[in-house]
DNA sequence: ATATAGTATATCGTATACGATTTTTAAAAT
DNA sequence: ATTTTAAAAATCGTATACGATATACTATAT
C-alpha cells in the first residue's frame, strides 16, 4: 500500500531530526524564509509542520514574531521527567519482557557506554528507553512518551554529564526485567529518571 | 497585557466547543470549504488549527481526503481511559486539597446529578475531573489530559450511560481527599475511569 | 442488470501574494 | 555621546490561486 506522504509530515520530521542532532537548540528561532530556502518548499506546509509542533510543545510561537524552541527551564524540566517518569512506569507494568527484548536492551547498552559525544550517548539513552517502553501497545501513549523525549533530549544534553549513575541504574533494570521483578525494575525506573530533579537548582 | 489572538487558535477552540456541544460527532469528516464559510476566514487558519488537532491525535487525516474525526474503536477507548486513569493518579498524588477545592468537587457532583442530558452530563463529568486535577501544578500533564479527555468525550457520550455507579464512586472519592486519604481516592479514581473497559465488547 | 470507462465537479495541499506587525537601520534631537 | 524618532527592511499570518487528486455522475459495453 503506497500512500502519499505530505510536506507537511516530512518538514515536520525534518526538524525534529535536526533538535536530534544538535543542529536546532533550546531557544533558537525557527525562520520560516530560512527553512523554505533548505527545504525548496513554500512556507505553507512549512507552518503546518511547525504548528503542529507548537500544540506538541516542542517548539512556541507568539504571534507576529514567529516559533521558536523554548530555552530550558526547571519547572519544565520537573514537569517533563515526572511525566515520562510515570508513563514508562505504565508502559513497563504493562510489557511482556522476552528473551530478544532483553538481548536488546543489552546491546543498546553497550551502545550508551561506548558513544563518545554528549549528543550520541543522549541519543542511545533515549532509543534505550524507547526499547524498554516497545512492548506497550497503547499507541497514545507511545506519541506522548515521543513527544516528551524530544522536549526532554535539550535537557539531557544540559544534565546527564551530571550523573553518573545512569549505567548501572540501566543493567539494574534490565536484571530485574530479566527475573521478572517488574516492580522493582519500575523503582529503579523512576529513580533514574527523578534523581535529575536534584540537580535542579537556578 | 493585550496580544493578539491568531485565527488559528480561535478556529481551533471554537472546533473544540463544537466537539462538546455534540455538534461535531465521532466519524464526521470536517469540510474546509464549510467551516471557511461558517466562520468568514480562508482555509489558511483552519488547516493549521485542524493539523494541530491532528497531531494531539483529537482528529485525523489522510493525504487528500481531508480531515475527520476517528471513530469510536475499543482498543483506542482502552488506551485512552488507561492514560487518564494514571495521569490523573499522578495529579491527585501531587496534590493538597484545600477546603475550598472540596467544596468545589461537592458543587461539581451536584451539577452532574442534576444534570438532565447526556451531553451536559458527560462535560459536567469532564468537569469534575478537571477541578479534581486542578491542583496539580504541571501544565504540560495539563494539556495532555486536555487533549485525552477531548477524545474521551466520544466515547463517555456512548458509554456512560452504561455505568450506575458513577456518582457513589466520586462521592466516595470527595470524602476520602476530605480526610487525607489520598491512596483510597487514587484507587476509587482508577476504578472509576477503568471499570468502563469491562464494557468494551466488539 | 451490472460493470467499466470517461467526464465533470468538488476538494485538497501547496505556492504565491499581500497587508499587518516587528525588527533593524538611519537620522534627528538632546 | 546618548536617546529618541522616523524610515526602511524583514517577517508573519492570512487570503487567494492553482495543479493534483478524489468523488460523483453519465455513457457505454457486457
Amino acid at each position: 500500500m503506497i500512500t502519499k506522504i505530505t510536506y507537511r509530515n516530512q518538514v515536520r520530521e525534518l526538524i525534529l531530526d535536526k533538535m536530534k542532532t544538535g543542529e536546532l537548540k533550546a531557544g533558537e528561532s525557527l525562520s520560516l524564509a530560512s527553512i523554505a530556502r533548505d527545504l525548496e518548499v513554500s512556507v505553507t506546509p512549512i507552518r503546518e509542520a511547525l504548528t503542529q509542533l507548537e500544540q506538541s510543545r516542542i517548539i512556541k510561537s507568539a504571534p507576529n514574531r514567529g516559533f521558536i524552541i523554548p530555552e530550558l527551564n526547571n519547572v519544565i524540566a520537573k514537569d517533563l521527567y515526572q511525566l515520562v517518569a510515570t508513563l514508562e512506569s505504565l508502559a513497563i507494568e504493562n510489557s511482556v519482557y522476552s528473551k530478544s527484548i532483553i538481548k536488546k536492551l543489552k546491546k543498546q547498552q553497550e551502545k550508551i557506554e561506548t558513544s563518545n559525544n554528549a549528543i550520541d550517548r543522549v541519543n542511545e539513552d533515549i532509543i534505550f528507553h524507547n526499547i524498554l517502553t516497545s512492548q506497550y501497545k497503547n499507541e497514545t501513549a507511545q506519541q506522548i512518551l515521543l513527544d516528551l523525549k524530544t522536549r526532554i533530549f535539550f535537557y539531557e544534553l544540559e544534565f546527564m554529564s551530571l550523573d553518573n549513575s545512569l549505567n548501572q541504574q540501566h543493567n539494574q533494570i534490565i536484571n530485574y526485567l530479566e527475573n521478572g521483578q517488574i516492580k522493582d525494575a519500575v523503582k529503579i525506573l523512576k529513580l533514574n529518571w527523578l534523581q535529575v530533579l536534584d540537580f535542579l537548582k537556578l
